[in-house]
DNA sequence: GAATTCATGTAACTTGTTACATGATTTA
DNA sequence: TAAATCATGTAACAAGTTACATGAATTC
């Protein structure tokens, strides 16, 4: 359901053909909300059928037409509808690999473990280098309407990623200070 | 795939039953690998169609059968591989609705988005009361091989709510300086 | 000459979610 | 007497992932 809305938000600063989303996608709601690129065509495709969106083609000459999607007027009663509603359930989990693995610690070999929490880290420290990026584009590039929002929710992937290094962090110094058996 | 060796990890302390396996993972992993009911039952056939796990039926007065599983020794070597091979991709991504929301936030009614945070911050609230509970449970109760890695990974699932916890605070902060356009 | 970018999707498969169906026993 | 617990699933649908297919233009 949040795809669409996610979908149908970005749509509401500009046209833009699926292949555009999945940019903006990238460059923005990737760390709250990632999309794959068939799953942004689906779902056009899905929007359309309700009316919430149009298309139209434009011809270009050596590329590939564009598919051109717009917002349509039911689209943006819908979000904003959708934004002003406060939904019954928040969850969001985090399905996590490595804490599934940790949970099963006793069963894994100590080096091996420590290895994929430093790979781990590894990752997490490019992310945190992504989002900073990201922040500093916004901060001089955006307009004032939308530049506190988007700072925040770039925030909040960055306040996950570093509860994760932290986490990963704690673990290897649990596993290091833990005499063999 | 990871749903699959949660199930043979847990399989792996005892034998159980679906509806067995349901709570424990309410108990234990739910922070980090929640499972549904229906969805743990489709697993279980599925693992039974690769000989990883076997049932079989407990007949029982005043009470429906029991349906136990139990791993074989092919369930336990696949479970030993996989914990002890390192995954290419580490990637634990959060869809948050309210990250996503607050992006678009400028066409968000302040009170409301203000009303949301205050909501998500009661339920992390409620949610890292009962991962102290856990963390309790398995402080006493625990063996010795198991007890620093339970530990470990109910404090993934409590760094995390703490980060979102914390963000939503952020957020109202600033949200409440904003003066109203 | 190889990889990336632009631009469209479709198809197949795997997971996750929600609803439905059954029915006795126990607790509030 | 209403709700929760025990215990099994199935079915339908929604969402996420991966692979396949096409093909010119541009950049390294």
């Amino acid at each position: 359901m949040s795809l669409a809305f996610a979908i149908l938000g970005l749509l509401s600063y500009k046209q833009m053909t699926g292949y555009d989303l999945k940019n903006v996608f990238d460059a923005s709601i990737k760390n709250i909300w990632p999309a794959h690129l068939s799953q942004i065509y689906r779902e056009l495709s899905g929007l359309e059928g309700k009316d919430l969106v149009v298309s139209h083609t434009e011809t270009q000459e050596s590329r590939p037409d564009r598919k051109v999607y717009s917002l349509t007027d039911k689209g943006r009663d819908e979000l904003n509808q959708w934004l002003n509603q406060t939904p019954q359930n928040f969850v969001s989990f985090t399905r996590d690999e490595t804490a599934l693995r940790m949970f099963f610690g006793s069963k894994i070999d100590k080096d091996e473990m420590i290895f994929q929490l430093k790979t781990l880290i590894k990752q997490k420290k490019e992310t945190i280098d992504v989002l900073h990026e990201i922040d500093a584009q916004i901060r001089n590039s955006s307009s004032e309407t939308d530049k506190k929002f988007w700072l925040l929710s770039v925030m909040k992937g960055y306040k996950i990623a570093e509860a994760e290094l932290s986490w990963a962090e704690v673990c290897i110094e649990e596993l290091e200070s833990m005499h063999d058996s």
